[in-house]
DNA sequence: ACCTGAACACCGTTCAAGT
DNA sequence: ACCTGAACACCGTTCAAGT
């Protein structure tokens, strides 16, 4: 039995605990639902318990985000493999992407929503962005496609920028309902990929 | 003098004036900075009597999202001349709709915000969006470029979504931070705008 | 079609005082 | 590194009663 077994403890791990209970009610039911109340309640502690790990609110909600956004780009970084050649790699990571964002709208929206925009610059969260794996394979991707003479040669970063961009905008556009053709999001990125892809295509 | 000059009525059209000072609020300082107190404090009206016009906070914030939308959407469609060629036309439009979201980032989240999506269902928000006049003319845009065998032929509708997409993401990467590449938004443009136009150019 | 003024349940946050 | 319990200012919403 460990020295508190029988108190009213019951967290080695309360501020990790906070973040994976907020991830799922921010999951299953949206942003708003996230009240500080509602957590601690969840998670059987005092309220006043939370401010030991995170000063506000706010500060929770940014530890959230990061945490999702790793899911994120470890399931991106995770659909890619070797052996495939360079357009399907970049069709195969980009239809991942997507598929994230479809899976999970709340988290994806979390991610790069503006909520604490105020205290981004504060922090390094879009330079680590940049340097996620993820993002970091589709710019080797696209470096690999210069070598071999398959796609133009422009910076292969803002190039990564651009490709990310239109993902993106499809994710969001998907998620929030803009576009009616709920049938038709394979073909909907088909013709996204290739336009993409016939316009970054060298020759 | 009016009929009630001297009493403490003082508004003939407090409905619109609900959303023109909403959309300054939301404007200046962002969407969380609505609240109904300080609305209505700021029209000299009291609370109760916004409930005469809206029956809720969220009906009105729709009331809001109408609004910005039509400004986007004038915004945009004011930005194309019949004179210009088909390529310049896109380029222009595209420019114009990023312009917009920079200038107006708390508006533009807002438009396509997701905050209210669960009642989206219920009105045809997204039907109004679609048969916007600005996204009409890209359509029309594209069929003419179909016509003229400047453009590949595929569904008219699904390009101009696809153009949508890119604008969409572009404007999102850029109003919420995640590109630090500030100083080189015309680059990003630039690249996106020929990725894509090459990427749909017939031959 | 508004007004005043009070009330309700809910929120994030901060205490003082304990273990 | 937690707990209880109370308090604060703020919020959207709903009244009853007026004009």
């Amino acid at each position: 039995m460990s020295t508190h077994n029988n108190s009213s403890y019951h967290h080695g791990n309360l501020k990790e605990g906070l973040i994976e209970e907020a991830l799922k009610m921010l999951e299953s039911e949206g942003l708003s639902s996230i009240t500080l109340r509602e957590l601690t309640k969840r998670l059987g502690t005092s309220r006043s318990a939370l401010y030991r790990h995170y000063s506000s609110k706010e500060e929770l909600l940014k530890a959230v985000i990061q945490a999702g956004f790793k899911r994120l780009d470890t399931y991106v970084f995770a659909s890619i493999s070797e052996d495939l050649d360079i357009q399907t790699k970049i069709y195969t990571l980009g239809r991942a992407y997507i598929n994230f964002a479809m899976l999970h709208p709340n988290i994806y929206r979390m991610i790069f929503g503006n909520e604490l925009e105020k205290h981004r610059e504060e922090s390094c969260d879009i330079k680590e962005r940049e340097d996620a794996p993820s993002f970091h394979s589709l710019v080797d991707i696209i470096k690999d496609g210069h070598e071999k003479n398959i796609l133009k040669k422009e910076d292969a970063f803002m190039q990564a920028t651009v490709l990310w961009a239109i993902l993106h905008g499809l994710s969001n556009l998907l998620i929030d309902g803009h576009v009616h053709i709920a049938d038709n999001i394979d073909r909907l990125y088909e013709l996204s990929f290739k336009t993409m892809l016939d316009g970054m295509a060298l020759k």
